[in-house]
DNA sequence: CGCCAGGGTCTCG
DNA sequence: CGAGACCATGGC
């Protein structure tokens, strides 16, 4: 197909490296390659526009969430150092629009995992169990109603150890209709959280990746080793409870205090990586 | 090689 | 309620 302009500003690496989705191959030419869901994708970035090579158009545009208003939602950036620094560093990074079930999946697989090996059990999965889409190098991610008749051992051959009970556990609540992912979407953010921390392997800081990622609630904080240790410096040192924790990063990072996490996560990890040469 | 990783859950005091 | 142990695996 010829290439499309979708519309932008948008940084196409960052957003794509800083660990909100997992399956994105960057070719040589600098152009990415990936799914929605069946449909093989592949865009690339000029002058920080979204190019699309392949793929449905508005599918794309909604996916990478090129509706999001950045100047809006830099302005509510807060004042204090660290956020501005990491928005300095990070500016068109984007909070994606995942699928749910695919986002639930690659986020119980997270749990004391390097982004790295996410991807790698990702891509383990998708190739065990996933179908195979036309104009793509992998496969698509495995309904729930797939995996829920998966056994443990295949899974921990993805690489998943202790997770794989959780990710079964988790595709048969779904597969026998306890929960439905897109059915609960309409609830409230607090009482979403909750519903979500039902499955077996969804936490707190995983429901607020599910939250931020895939339900559009860009106040979700998810509060990690990283932004943890963030949230910890800019109390200059205090220590508290998750929840208070939680409480703080609520109001100190403002209405679009998902979006100040990523930048801060996508930042700090960006900066060690320097320092390692 | 030893440390730590986008944690969750269960047990104990 | 809060702290600690335990859970597998791989990158660095």
């Amino acid at each position: 197909m010829t290439p499309t302009k979708l519309g932008g500003p948008i940084d196409l690496d960052k957003t794509l490296l800083s660990g909100q989705v997992f399956h994105w191959t960057r070719c040589a030419d600098g152009s990415w390659s990936g799914l929605l869901g069946h449909e093989a994708v592949v865009v690339s970035e000029k002058n920080g526009q979204l190019i699309l090579h392949q793929g449905t158009a508005d599918r794309v545009a909604r996916y990478f969430a090129l509706d999001h208003p950045l100047e809006e939602i830099y302005a509510a950036f807060p004042e204090e150092p660290m956020s501005q620094s990491a928005l300095a560093a990070c500016r068109g990074l984007r909070i994606l629009r995942q699928p749910r079930w695919e986002c639930t999946a690659a986020f119980i697989t997270s749990s004391m995992k390097q982004v790295a090996h996410i991807r790698s059990m990702s891509l383990a999965i998708r190739s065990s169990f996933g179908e195979a889409v036309e104009g793509s190098e992998i496969n698509a991610y495995p309904a729930f109603e797939v995996l829920a008749k998966a056994t443990e051992p295949a899974l921990r051959a993805c690489g998943l150890g202790y997770r794989a009970e959780n990710l079964l556990k988790t595709a048969r609540l779904l597969a026998d209709g306890t929960i439905d992912l897109e059915a609960i979407a309409k609830q409230p953010t607090a009482r979403l959280r909750q519903t979500l921390q039902m499955l077996p392997g969804v936490g707190v800081k995983v429901a607020n990746c599910i939250l931020l990622f895939a339900y559009e609630r860009l106040d979700a904080v998810p509060i990690d080793t990283w932004i943890h240790r963030i949230l910890l410096a800019m109390r200059k040192g205090r220590k508290g409870t998750p929840a208070q924790l939680a409480t703080y990063a609520h109001r100190r990072l403002g209405p679009y205090a998902g979006y100040v996490q990523q930048y801060l996560f996508h930042h700090a990890r960006m900066m060690k990586k320097e320092g390692r040469g």
